[in-house]
DNA sequence: CCATCGATGATGTGATCACAAATTTGCCCG
DNA sequence: CGGGCAAATTTGTGATCACATCATCGATGG
């Protein structure tokens, strides 16, 4: 054990790592829905685009297909995953699963500071939806709900909890279209009412309707 | 759109590609459990070992990164993730949301055919029992819970208890030491019959309780 | 004998090149 | 004018190299 000083791991503050870099940038693309279902992606197109060599984004691409988000198909060509019932049913019930599950899991590590914090985002998710601004309002939506899931300390779940959201981003630019209603606004002021209140049961059945809300705006365009 | 013929894609059988093969052998070594928790791993040391260039590790290692199975810290060393108990707890919680409700979705496209097969694999996991073969019984013990989870045709919902399987893969080794019990397989067993009988509660309870039995089994091991 | 520092070897990262396969383009024939 | 075949381009893949950084170990000083 040749650490003296327990603390001293983990000191160094993040080195800038270039396909680190193009993989958050690729990452915030499709969690906001920047990219549209079934698009056709290229290394090089992208490399171009990010301005780096395709070797970075060979490797953010690769994790974004392990995870699901993107798709490569056995003639090895890169593409958006195209969204079809099925996925979309299944989305809907993982996160159904899961996001409650760890909401609750959150509820035991909450603070002012955190309830705080959430308010926060979601004022500025109010004032992006009075904007009409679909980019800010994806983002804070994502914002709202992981920084409150972050706080559970369960990084395993959260990690599948990603994985879900990587795969329902590109159908977020359905939804970002029609941005009429406010009501998705008020499962987010139940949660942090639930967070203050410590009701667990609450706290689930906000998240449950919050996704139900989003997920059936969305299910609405995808009828079409 | 091109295709003339609406069946002619994924035709091609599937070619020759190391750092998929790469990949597949990695998987398997995690799953079955051949890596000691907390293990460093090289990608030229992976690479002479697998007999490749340290490029289809590097893709392969990244996607097993990116599903948890492996760590990377920020001093850029890859390593097998090390158990804390608090891994070990929530690696538990994600397989009791998400396996019995994929087996429940499995159910509905339930046939002779598959249930023979898990019967098969179920008498191949009993004779690795009795020769105290703990890989082929890892090994088996997957090839169940998957043959069965596949046939619910969830496969974003397959994808999390992958990433979940390949997170708890390397405690494996600890419970495979000492396969002194058979009540493992009297869960599957209970499994098999509650295909047979169309009995979706006791299906989902019967994948809990064989989660439970694997894991309260590791657990004991953990403990100390 | 132990702690600290410096040198050496090892490691991940990014760029570039060659190649096979797939896609696209453009030409020719019916 | 339309459809199918072949050339040409594009694309992912794998290998190799240079480089900054980290781990390891030995030397030095207390």
């Amino acid at each position: 054990m040749p650490a003296s000083k327990s603390n001293k791991r983990d000191e160094i503050p993040d080195r800038k790592i270039a396909h680190e870099e193009t993989y958050k940038t690729l990452y915030y693309s499709i969690i906001t829905g920047h990219f549209e279902p079934g698009k056709v992606l290229t290394l090089r197109g992208l490399a171009e685009q990010l301005g780096c060599s395709p070797m970075p984004v060979r490797e953010s691409v690769r994790r974004l297909v392990a995870l699901g988000a993107l798709e490569m198909r056995n003639t090895r060509r890169i593409s958006v995953a195209p969204m079809t019932e099925e996925r979309f049913e299944e989305i809907w019930a993982a996160r159904v699963l899961l996001e409650p599950e760890i909401a609750a899991r959150a509820m035991v590590h909450s603070s002012k500071a955190l309830i705080g914090k959430l308010q926060r985002i979601d004022d500025e998710l109010a004032q992006a939806i009075e904007r009409g601004d679909p980019d800010k309002y994806s983002l804070k939506n994502w914002e709202f709900h992981f920084t409150l899931y972050r706080a559970s300390a369960c990084p395993i779940i959260l990690r599948l909890i990603e994985s879900v959201w990587l795969q329902f981003g590109p159908f977020m630019r359905l939804v970002t279209g029609r941005l009429g209603t406010s009501y998705v606004v008020d499962q987010h002021q139940k949660a942090i009412e639930a967070l203050k209140n410590k009701d667990e049961a609450a706290l689930r059945e906000a998240i449950r309707l919050d996704i139900q809300d989003g997920m059936e705006r969305i299910g609405m365009d995808f009828q079409n």
